[in-house]
DNA sequence: CGGCGTGATGTTAACGTAAACATCGGGGTG
DNA sequence: CACCCCGATGTTTACGTTAACATCACGCCG
């Protein structure tokens, strides 16, 4: 048994104790934990001694209730297992953190009505000063939710920006980028791999890809429906290595593109000397595919960095209003790409 | 200018307001709001009537403040960008949400001194019952940190095992597993492409994989040292291709295997006809490498579990003392293994 | 028919902090 | 030398909630 570690609740070092320690009020307990300026250095001194010998930590419950902000944001999503996520989760906390803010996660047990419902209603009870959305908003929509009144809002990877702040990657100009870079290369047109049907993501690449092929005069073939997966991918490969015409594929994301690479590679036509694949993302991985992989690269730190930044405005009272922030995108260029073995009649 | 939210600190609706509403007393409010039984039907329906005019949302700084516990746990973590990491984090986060507790993130900067400090410093002030660990429990102690007190720790992926409860994979037996399947399938001994020398994981892996080969009696190569990362995994592989007798290998995550294979594809080294590749972790896409990657499979979604009873039991004063819970890995055999070219001698 | 228990509701106080105001002492200025 | 101002510190109070205790009405039992 370690020495009685006592904990019952509310058995925390309080200013008080440490006021008594250190012979002064609680009040300048307070400012020297605040950093106030008019401490005479030796009491602060003093204060600051008697804090350590007590482990005095600050009872951000009681300073959250006087202040009436918790310095905390939080942050709904469904999983942090694309890569966006994760890494757009840690841009925003670590963004978040410079500015003082804590985040809490709040997970959606399932992309259901109900997983959502249950996320907001928990919501409710959170201390958080505002929430970050990272998911459609139509199925917000369909859940019939209301926010909590009172809380700001931000939502990322969506088309609410009629209702709410938005902040998203440039979605339909990367996809234009890796569509025109395919087509500079000579390829007669470009086939697609596309995401989730319920993915804004997914529909505004996908639609940027369908408008750069009709502006080039080209024609459109039919698009691969995958699921964002790896597996999705390389079922949509088999497909599209069974297509003789094939010579350039676009993939609306780096998952997907290396399992077109696999089946490319299995069906026995060689990227790119075959067939040219671009990906989207960009992800670490991508430049150690076989071959690395042409892709466009997401900026997600920059994208953590837009949502804090645009709620901190609104909670601090400078309307921001709703509206959309797009991240530029660019398109990285490897191994994965080249002008196809005929040149087109 | 959207129809004023006021929103001045401190400005949100309190019980006092719902009870001035509905005409009874904020103790009843506060009866109703935490489902206490003694509230008759009628009253509680005016009750629930006014909260939802005014739009009530429970101040949790105030019953934090009340009750003593603030319901959530703080994760503190170097980076979210590892699989495992963020897997983890998920895990915790689903179970902790179904015993009523929220996690709050703590990136670390930078995994330096600095970096630690500062996370731990900012931690004093925040509102969590407990904390997660998820990195090298000796950064904490070159750091000279002391965790504050009366806050309760779970550690990840570290060997303090004597001085906090620790949760992690059985790294050994995972990397005995991997090992021990390239030795049955007939390879004489096996290469190894290890992590960087300051994570624990990494280590445990590397001796598993020296003790295993050195029990069966087999001569141990020397190994090359990634950082986790795809990139290290090919500077590894093209090292590794360079060695006639090399036959297998056994990269210490699945990253640096991809590496490895691209390596061995650029050097015309075919997997597995030449070399055979093992991994370690699991991702989603090794299935989708190319071959498909034989890999140790890493159960996340138990250890964030695991981690989140660990300290719920802590927090709630039943001891559960030091000691390591280790979660069990599987080997998934997929298309990377196959039996070496020539029988050993 | 009076007392008393029971269940519903109201009143009081306290959780720990920090803003606002009060106080106190010393040094500069007329 | 008296006065005033300012910086350092103390005192009071309120933030919103809920435990503990107080009250009140009603109905049942002796």
């Amino acid at each position: 048994m370690t020495a009685g570690r006592t904990r019952r609740p509310g058995r925390g070092v309080s200013m008080a104790d440490v006021a008594r320690l250190a012979g002064v009020s609680s009040q300048t307990v307070s400012r020297v934990s605040t950093g106030h300026p008019s401490v005479v250095e030796s009491t602060r001194r003093q204060v600051l001694a008697a804090m350590q010998q007590l482990g005095y930590r600050p009872n951000s419950a009681a300073r959250a209730l006087k202040r009436g902000e918790f310095r905390t944001l939080g942050v709904i999503l469904f999983t942090l297992a694309t890569t966006g996520n994760s890494r757009t989760v840690e841009a925003i906390a670590a963004y978040a953190a410079s500015e003082g803010y804590a985040i809490t996660l709040i997970p959606v047990a399932a992309p259901t009505q109900d997983g959502v419902l249950g996320a907001f209603s928990r919501l409710g009870e959170l201390a958080v000063d505002g929430i970050i959305v990272i998911m459609e908003v139509h199925l917000l929509d369909a859940a019939n939710l209301s926010l909590p009144p009172g809380v700001q809002v931000v939502v990322v990877d969506s088309d609410a920006g009629d209702r709410y702040p938005v902040v998203d990657t440039d979605q339909a100009d990367g996809a234009r980028q890796a569509v025109q870079h395919l087509l500079d290369l000579g390829h007669e047109t470009v086939w697609h791999v596309t995401g989730p049907a319920e993915s804004f993501a997914s529909e505004r690449r996908t639609q940027a890809w369908r408008r750069t092929l009709l502006e080039a005069g080209r024609t459109v073939p039919p698009v691969r429906r995958g699921d964002w997966s790896a597996d999705s991918g390389y079922r949509a490969g088999l497909s599209l290595a069974a297509e003789p015409d094939c010579t350039a594929v676009f993939a609306a994301n780096d998952q997907m593109a290396l399992g077109v690479l696999r089946a490319l590679h299995e069906r026995g036509r060689p990227v790119p000397r075959d067939v040219s694949v671009v990906g989207f993302d960009d992800i670490p991985d991508s430049s150690s595919f076989i071959p690395p992989l042409t892709t466009v690269h997401q900026d997600f730190a920059e994208v953590g960095r837009r949502c804090v930044q645009g709620l901190l405005r609104q909670i601090r009272d400078e309307p921001a209003g709703p509206g959309t922030v797009l991240v530029p995108t660019r398109l990285v260029q490897r191994a994965s790409t080249a002008a196809p073995r005929r040149s087109p009649g």
